[in-house]
DNA sequence: ATGAAAGCGCTAACAG
DNA sequence: CTGTTAGCGCTTTCAT
């Protein structure tokens, strides 16, 4: 290990002590004249100079450190997009985030927890990748925790205001004309079940704005499973057992690509001959042609936000125990038709 | 801030000093007779005791942290697999990591670095989510590095083996029979440029294959930029073009798409009538139909390479200059025929 | 306006 | 076999 400068070594060449070095080196108003302040400076950087920030946090007993700890970052597709948030959330508030992944083994949970409290973190995100509801495991120290897309007993969460896209998503088609429309997706889960917390939403208020329009789905189908042979199938089955579908909602992206490909093998035309919406926004909505207009998950600003809230909380700031809810924006792009 | 557990607490509990706790709980074969350690472990778990690993560090000077700057996490779908393996190897070795992002800016880039080095970590890893030549700010300390997918002036690196990828390539589409192949995404770099070091090594491979089986491309398309857009008009232009091509090699998922569409336009059935094989295996390799014959960019390796290399360097141990190379799992789905 | 000195929680010589 | 003690590099109170 190369020698490292110190700031006694600081101290030394500015012929001061190591106290007027430390204050005059954090900047806050302090009491050291200018003219002092600049000879430390000037001393720290020739030396080149770099604070040790573990004898500080060791010393002043905060770490300016979160922790986030991700159910699996690998999986999904968005979990990059709420890691970025988190990093640029963290770096703008000039903290440094230490990340650990769980894998959804509980034994694994438990030990991120327990590493991240004997690495002294402030604060601790914990981000879930398919929305759901955890048992945390105690903490030994009572630290700030913030739940990205998910909840906890007693902790807050940062959340997609689902219910609000299913509404914004099915208002976009019939505001487009679209009156006999199918869903693919439906799931068994209801409002309230814990396994996961926005789908049973997303569901209930598509139904609520199709009722509000007058509307009932011409055919719907069931699925848990929300992959694009699902998709495939489903539209077939839409086609052949219901008559002037003009729009198919999917429940997600994925289930939309097998539905393009169901339609492309009917030579049907999209959106000319039936529109498709979906949620998600993942890559492939772009990539697919027609785009595909769908509604955004907001894992960026989601990662962002709780950065924020949980630094709010780690100053001692109180927070509101409802979760936060944050909007998916309409990305519009040509795969619903005006009718 | 809760009073935390320390040392001191455990060892009045148990009757003993600190250096007796320190030794009893480190279990390097220690000089503790198992019925103190014992006593001591009791002490410990019933007052909660979690080390504090702040201190330690500041005690040993090693910190068990590498830090991990990656250009940008968002961006790339690989980009995921690459922080897992990281975060994996990293976990199986008793390591934790700080993850920071620097999205091509020099700036960031060297702040990242000094952020780190404030920190303590033991190593630093760099990845670059499109392989290139990067300049890595001078070290304040003599920190070990090493680059994932990309390379730095006398720094180790683990890399994709392009090379060997485009061999196996070219003879999958050969040993199935093709001889009249085109090519979309033939690219202006050479061998040797430093903006991106993968590109023009999978190329080169191409060639020389395809000239190892006596074979020249029928057609080639070339481009810069490999996105599906180009992909489809590369494709029109080649049916328009030329006759009787078999089989189309895309230099990524991303183009291949395309080239599906393209086909799809034309009425060509994939792989019956055009046979089609591209490289990285992206998400939605597995999800277009028919799924994609493609060459597997093995980022998650490459990640895990980077961790259990760095951790060598940090132990002492040398490495050999020249880049590790990790073979691209050729990964055979249904869109190439055998003739 | 500045310096001396204590001490954050731990480990590792060194004594005993 | 175990305890005492001296720091690791910093911040901060208290003197001066």
């Amino acid at each position: 290990m190369a020698k490292r400068v110190t700031m006694a070594d600081v101290a030394k060449k500015a012929g001061v002590s190591t106290a007027t070095v430390s204050l005059a080196l954090s900047s806050t108003s302090s009491r050291i004249p200018e003219v002092t302040a600049e000879k430390v400076r000037a001393a720290a950087k020739e030396l080149g100079y770099l604070p040790d920030v573990t004898a500080r946090t060791l010393r002043t007993g905060n770490s300016q450190l979160i922790g986030f700890i991700s159910d699996e970052v690998t999986v999904t597709r968005f979990a990059s997009a709420m890691v970025r948030g988190i990093l640029d959330g963290a770096e703008r508030a000039g903290y440094d985030v230490i990340m650990t992944e769980t894998g959804h083994d509980t034994a694994r949970f438990e030990k991120a927890i327990r590493v991240l409290e004997a690495r002294g973190v402030d604060g601790i995100i914990i981000g879930m990748m398919a929305s759901r509801s955890v048992r945390i495991p105690k903490l030994r120290r009572q630290l700030p925790v913030v739940i990205v897309n998910g909840i906890a007993e007693g902790r807050h969460s940062v959340l997609p205001d689902e219910y609000r896209a299913g509404t914004v998503a099915v208002n976009e088609l019939v505001s487009n004309g679209h009156r006999r429309i199918a869903l693919i997706g439906r799931h068994p889960l209801q409002r309230g079940d814990s396994f996961t917390v926005n789908i049973p939403v997303r569901l209930a208020a598509i139904d609520d704005a199709m009722s509000e329009a007058g509307l009932e789905f011409v055919y719907e189908v069931q699925s848990e499973v929300w992959e694009p042979e699902v998709g495939y199938d489903a539209t077939l089955e839409i086609l052949d057992n219901s008559e002037g579908v003009t729009a198919i909602l999917a429940a997600n992206d994925r289930l939309a690509t097998g539905v393009y490909q169901a339609l492309k093998d009917r030579n049907l035309k999209i959106p000319a001959d039936v529109s498709v919406m979906s949620f998600d926004d993942e890559d492939l909505a772009r990539i697919v042609r027609p785009p595909l207009t769908t509604m955004r998950l907001p894992y960026r600003e989601m990662g962002e936000t709780a950065v924020s809230e949980l630094l709010d909380l780690v100053k001692g700031k109180s927070i509101e125990e409802s979760p936060t809810l944050l909007t998916l924006p309409l990305i519009r792009r040509t795969s619903v038709a005006k009718l």
